[in-house]
DNA sequence: CGAACCCTGACGTCAAGCTGACAGGACGCT
DNA sequence: AGCGTCCTGTCAGCTTGACGTCAGGGTTCG
């Protein structure tokens, strides 16, 4: 999730809440760079508010869905500019929000997104004889249940969703383990191994690259 | 990269992090001693720490603006002295993180202040046949992997940044290499031979003038 | 023509990554 | 609670490939 928010208390009031809930929640100050940051980096959810350093959050959003991005995006906006949030729904935004934030509502909604996104996305990635449906977090291979551990598919997830991207091993630990657990790099190792074992035959490929990571592409031959 | 900070732990996390990323690191405890490293070296970006022994990461900052250095600096302030933050932006930071450090919002913010250094408005280069992502740290040649090494995805890196600069072999290996493992030269000039194979058939030639260093320009023909 | 400089094929080294074995602990089922 | 099962992280030993070193030859100067 990204946060974009110039008030420095509540900003981290609504990341601990936020983190605590067990999201990942990046953090902005001005517009400008929340936009930048926006161009370059993909996010589930943006909570936005409206009055920022640099450019606007309206200015903000109106840029993002001119790229036609649609990352849910939800409006932060003060009582007093309570007619702004007509202006926010006509930008693209998803949702609204007024200040002071209830968290349990915020919470609430953030759950709403995710989980309209997750029906909108097509769900189903398919690969020769590989399915995988995200929603029932569910791996097929050749009609037979693949039988994937939570955390082969966790992992199986990010490389699909990162396809022919290159993954640290600490980018991808980021994404399986909390900052608590924090486990060696070689849970990492043991963890794709296993995966591999179980994406034989299938076109799905986890190919090494020493020193920098891994990355999954399809290999041709089948 | 530079990271000035005294806690012992918090500094190994980091550096292994960001080396894990494909960063040159250098690491330093004190304050009087980072001082004296950024008066005599030139760094791509600084870490720096507000309490320090020596002097204060404040007045580090304040000595190296000063000196009208505009090396990117990202702040690190505990979350108690968050007071920390006016000042550091104030007196020149580029940014500020709070601790305990999000890695990957860290190497993101890197990464914006990489470009926004460079100039460069995108995080992938292309020239002819030659996708570079320097994000997904792959190269691409005529729409196929180029399978370049982690040390030949640095200096086609470093090559890019710095087209049509000459630059030292010195220059070059201070980039790649940290002050401990410090190669012979020849490293640099291997890697060279290796990096130019790999880039035949592309408009990016990296020319050697004797006696001077390298410099990375893009050819006419095609 | 000599000397400094650079290129590059061959090679060795060493750390990164792989994997079989094991153990702790979570979870379910009485 | 007590017990068994299975998941998953750790460890250790091994394999492999990235990359730095070396040495011999080429190139460009004065």
């Amino acid at each position: 999730m990204l946060l974009v928010e110039d008030n420095d208390d509540l900003a981290e009031t609504i990341i601990d809440r936020l983190r605590s809930e067990g999201h990942s929640v990046d953090r902005e100050r001005d517009g400008n760079e929340a936009n930048e940051l926006l161009r370059h980096f993909k996010f589930d959810i943006v909570l936005l508010d409206v009055n920022l350093p640099g450019r606007s959050g309206y200015e903000v959003l109106r840029s993002l869905r001119s790229r036609s991005d649609d990352t849910p995006v939800i409006i932060l906006t003060a009582r007093s500019q309570i007619d702004d949030r007509v202006i926010g729904l006509d930008a693209g935004a998803d949702d609204y929000m007024i200040k002071p934030v209830d968290f349990r509502e915020l919470s609430a909604r953030c759950r709403v997104l995710a989980r309209r996104r997750a029906g909108n996305a097509s769900n189903i990635f398919t690969a020769g004889a590989l399915i995988f449906d995200r929603a029932a977090k569910r791996a097929t291979i050749h009609a037979r249940d693949a039988q994937m551990r939570a955390r082969e598919i966790q992992l199986l997830e990010i490389m699909i969703d990162n396809m022919g991207r290159m993954l640290t091993k600490e980018e991808v630990a980021d994404r399986l383990y909390t900052f608590e657990e924090a486990p060696s790099m070689n849970a990492v190792e043991q963890l794709v191994t296993r995966l591999r074992r179980k994406l034989e035959g299938t076109p799905l490929v986890i190919k090494t690259a020493r020193g920098l990571g891994y990355m999954a592409y399809l290999s041709d031959d089948d």
